[in-house]
DNA sequence: AAGAACCCCCCTCATTTGGGGGGATTTCGA
DNA sequence: TCGAAATCCCCCCAAATGAGGGGGGTTCTT
């Protein structure tokens, strides 16, 4: 669904933001990317060309925490134009920092949020709109490419954060199934029953299931497992 | 947010349908609701004020299968109007079925999901739209009050189904609180200096908490506390 | 041909948990 | 003011679990 000419495999997040600023004849492309967990907010991994001096000053006054535009985009399914931006005070003094720092008038971003809730932000910003006054055209009829991008970008970085997997543990089919029924309420006994299996054997899949789960116990390891959707 | 005219507090699900076809001036109003689990799409709960003729031929088909309505209203977050239905051929026939039934000829709907992923769809059926060629214009004037009767309706379903309450297993505090720190991986003697308690006191709301979810094991209470949005 | 990643089985031991009891007090709505 | 529900506390015992070990085997990639 994506533009094939991007050829965005093989190559770096921060490569691929270029081409995408050029294959879309926007100046900047920018990606943020936040990862579950207590540093969600805090520590997003981000990939741009936005000049030097408007990325360190941005991240340097912490304005991830200001951005209208990422705040917006957890409100927003879909790719959205800037214009539907409600600044607050300080957001407006964000906006004019921004300005100043060479970033352009108008913009549009579009959100992925996979199935752990990871979430990216993929944000283009321009002079003036393609599309009239506003992006909105313009992203209606690109909506489902842009989608699509947002949606593989997103798995770059992933990619790219957890060298080359996604980030999730890696459980055996076995401890998959094992995880599951005991989930479901079944004992390392009968799951050994279910499954045609030694006993033993059930509590191996169990105990490796919590280690690479990093849990001290089975109801920990059910509970990470199913909000990390691996059951 | 919905019309206090309408006042649908302490009436049945099946006198709202009745009040709010005749407040919004359509013929026909049906509610859709998809309780989880395996019966998610055989048996919803259906109110509806479309002529018995046409509710038991829908029923005895089993053209909840069928029905693009609800199939669309899975794709589509809020209000939309029928005509961007796409149907297949089988739901050609439908259409054609219900329309010598007595069914009108546009309509359309709004879906509501709550937090453990029970759907309910409203939706609005009239001879004519109301808004021009469609209802989309209509819709979109009246899109919050929409989403928040879906809302409402939705609720007062469930506490027909469920009997005055939400259909969840009613923890208490107390039992949240530990089922929480067991889904963290602590001991209940860890919980128990966690909160203060002693640790018979917090095996005992886990056992409470366990058996109020119908659970053999903290697991699986934790498994289900967590898919049901308890914990 | 070696290593990795599964898959399968076995053992012991201390601790935790499930399942069953029993209470006491407070709070809050009917 | 009665009862139900929540909160807190305690007991016992059998079974499950966690935490450590120890073996094998296949299959696939490098």
């Amino acid at each position: 669904m994506e533009p094939d000419i991007l050829n965005l495999d093989s190559c770096t997040v921060q490569e691929a933001v270029l081409r995408i600023a050029r294959f879309y004849e926007v100046d900047f492309v920018t990606l943020h990317l936040f990862r579950g967990g207590e540093d969600a907010q805090n520590k997003p991994y981000v990939r741009t060309n936005y000049p030097d001096a408007w990325v360190s000053h941005y991240l340097l006054n912490d304005y991830v925490r200001v951005d209208p535009v990422l705040e917006l985009a957890e409100q927003i399914a879909g790719p959205f134009c800037w214009t539907k931006i409600n600044p607050r005070q300080e957001q407006r003094e964000f906006m004019e920092t921004a300005i100043k720092h060479g970033v352009r008038q108008t913009g549009f971003s579009v959100r992925h949020v996979d199935s752990i809730g990871r979430r990216s932000v993929l944000s283009f910003n321009a002079q003036t709109a393609k599309g009239g006054d506003t992006w909105q055209p313009y992203i209606d009829t690109k909506r489902k490419e842009l989608i699509s991008l947002a949606y593989h970008i997103h798995l770059m970085a992933l990619a790219e954060i957890y060298d080359g997997n996604d980030g999730l543990p890696q459980l055996s089919p076995r401890e998959i199934e094992c995880l599951k029924w005991t989930a479901d309420g079944k004992a390392h006994t009968e799951i050994a029953i279910i499954l045609g299996l030694s006993d033993h054997t059930v509590r191996g899949y169990l105990k490796d299931a919590r280690l690479k789960l990093d849990s001290v116990s089975l109801a920990q390891a059910v509970s990470k497992a199913s909000s990390l959707g691996l059951i």
